[in-house]
DNA sequence: CTGAAAGCGCTTACAG
DNA sequence: CTGAAAGCGCTTACAG
């Protein structure tokens, strides 16, 4: 079958030395008072490449030890069949970022249920530990789970800003606050004064975000907001006929959160005989994930995925080195995108 | 830091028993010359639930020999930028059958350059033996590392068919030569009989595949086949010109291996004022992955990736299992696409 | 029916 | 500068 692995001991004996000594070559530890000496390492570095020695990480993590593996771990399935366009562009960046600091990447899918839902404690016990941190990544059902990793000291990143009651986790997350401000802004500019705001009904860190970043845009500019202006609704709730209301109370530009409510804004459109962004206007505050037409490319702005997620690896991996404390929670810029479905007011010249 | 949690010991003490029997009873061995008294049992059960203990996986898996981890290896990027949607499907599968089997998985991100590329041996080093198996994904470089990593012993299995001279590796492929054959034969009821196959330059097993069900299902309908019908070009030699001349020699429909010779005879038709599948027909020895206007329904067959990843996993679980000796080859059937690039030859009534 | 012991493959003080 | 030893938390023959 298949033939043993060599282990540390087969190492030793090749080179020579003691496992110990072996051990000490692998993990470099060459700080404090153990000094190896240049041949001694040479001779076990030999022997490891004449018998393909891989340290076996399980031992390695029972012994306390060290083993470069980052986890990764979501709720949902880590390569969804749906909006698979979500995920990805973290994978991406996640991966790139492990490839340069010399990490290999675990991905936990062994406590998972057929249906791809996970959680981290499974019967009490925390299999993230196999790794020496761990990247979140996805929306979480519970926040008592993180409250307890958090707890235990675990080290790991959540990709998106996360909040928990105790204290501050560590995250990398967007500036959704700035980037929708900036979307408004550029409405503002185009002469639109009364901007409706369509969010979903489950409000999230992300949500509030662009919750806060649609207000402080109205403050800054000094423009008065209506709050009937600002709606959460669930898909069904965003019908025609609420946006036909919209607009005859004066609304002339929309922002969303989510492509349903672009859809349900097309779709009003279409029923109403107008035309976006000749009769009003609309902007998503994030990206154009779903397959729309061609021709229209949404105003919005990017999220930059890849490089939340390779910040992330950064992150845990400088947590994980433990010789400076990072600033645990970081916020990326994100890139506004002009788009076609935006306009300048009508019968307006200049803002 | 890691708050300290219950261990065996713990329990055993609790329970008056040695740690053996609260593993025997956690494990439900009670085959053989194992038998537990139910008073035990239940002392020890108690104790379990009183200090809620729970089993270190890690130690436990240290002490089965087993660390339950299954690696992915890819010569490139794992999570490629470009056509994510020719690997992520196979990841799919993997992860799901993954999680079926109780695996986690390790991907190989830390022996690769920056710019993706990797291999197996680092400095003669197969970090592959971090994990109990590994799944290879993806083109090869070179022969030679697959070679070695079978003659290690290393349980592998590669997705998608691959020889290497010394022996049989395992791997689960897709039946390009059935399914190729089911194309030509599709085309042949449709009348045609002069069918030209646009290969690529490079060819590979699933190339070599493609290539010998184009000649089979030639000869299996009685049919002769004109060697210059047969074509390996690569992109730039497609031109109208080459698409022409087969036109000329009567050629009615092509059968294609790669995404660059379809854009390459729609192309030619634009040029030519041919329509496909009007005046030839197109088919493609493949599913249609790039982005082609909608309206065309590439004739072709899907490859089953979702299926062989996960028929991989399977493979490799049972090779790791070892006590059966599975076929170590497998290979999975195709789907046929009718799509509209075919159509009934001119002229012609009934095959 | 159950306990004592060895071992899984490492790491890390502790000696020298 | 390096070795011998203990220990991480389990499982599995081996005794009794």
């Amino acid at each position: 079958m298949m033939k043993q692995r060599p282990r540390q001991i087969d190492v030793a004996r090749l080179a020579g030395v003691s496992p110990a000594t072996v051990s000490l070559v692998l993990n470099g530890r060459t700080g404090g008072n153990v000094r190896i000496s240049l041949q001694t390492r040479e001779r076990v570095l030999d022997a490891i490449r004449e018998l393909g020695y891989v340290a076996n990480p399980v031992a390695r993590n029972l012994a306390g030890g060290q083993n470069r593996l980052l986890g990764i771990f979501t709720y949902e399935a880590i390569f969804p069949i749906q909006n698979q366009d979500f995920y990805y562009p973290f994978l991406v960046g996640i991966e790139e970022e492990a490839t340069a600091v010399g990490y290999d990447l675990l991905l936990y899918t062994s406590t998972g249920g057929p249906d791809g839902r996970r959680s981290i404690y499974h019967d009490g016990i925390n299999r993230l530990g196999l790794a020496d941190g761990a990247i979140l990544l996805g929306q979480e059902r519970e926040k008592g789970e993180l409250v307890q990793l958090a707890e235990e000291g675990y080290p790991f990143v959540f990709v998106g800003r996360r909040e928990i009651p105790g204290g501050a986790l560590a995250y990398v997350g967007a500036d959704y606050v700035t980037a929708t401000a900036g979307v408004v802004e550029h409405l503002f500019a185009l002469g639109h004064r009364s901007i409706a705001y369509l969010g979903m009904d489950i409000t999230h860190e992300s949500a509030q975000d662009r919750e806060v970043g649609y207000f402080q845009a109205f403050q800054q500019a000094g423009f008065t907001v209506d709050p009937e202006w600002f709606q959460r609704l669930d898909r069904q709730a965003t019908t025609t006929a609420i946006i036909e209301e919209f607009l005859c109370r004066g609304v002339t530009a929309f922002v969303v959160e989510h492509d349903s409510a672009v859809q349900a804004l097309y779709q009003a459109a279409g029923d109403l005989k107008l035309s976006i962004p000749i009769d009003f206007s609309v902007a998503k505050l994030g990206d154009a994930l779903s397959g729309a037409p061609l021709s229209i490319e949404m105003t919005g702005f990017t999220i930059p995925r890849r490089e939340m997620g390779a910040e992330a690896v950064r992150l845990l991996t400088r947590i994980l080195d433990g010789n400076d404390l990072p600033t645990r929670q970081v916020m990326l810029p994100c890139r506004f995108v002009p788009g076609n479905t935006v306009a300048r007011m009508k019968g307006v010249r200049n803002a």
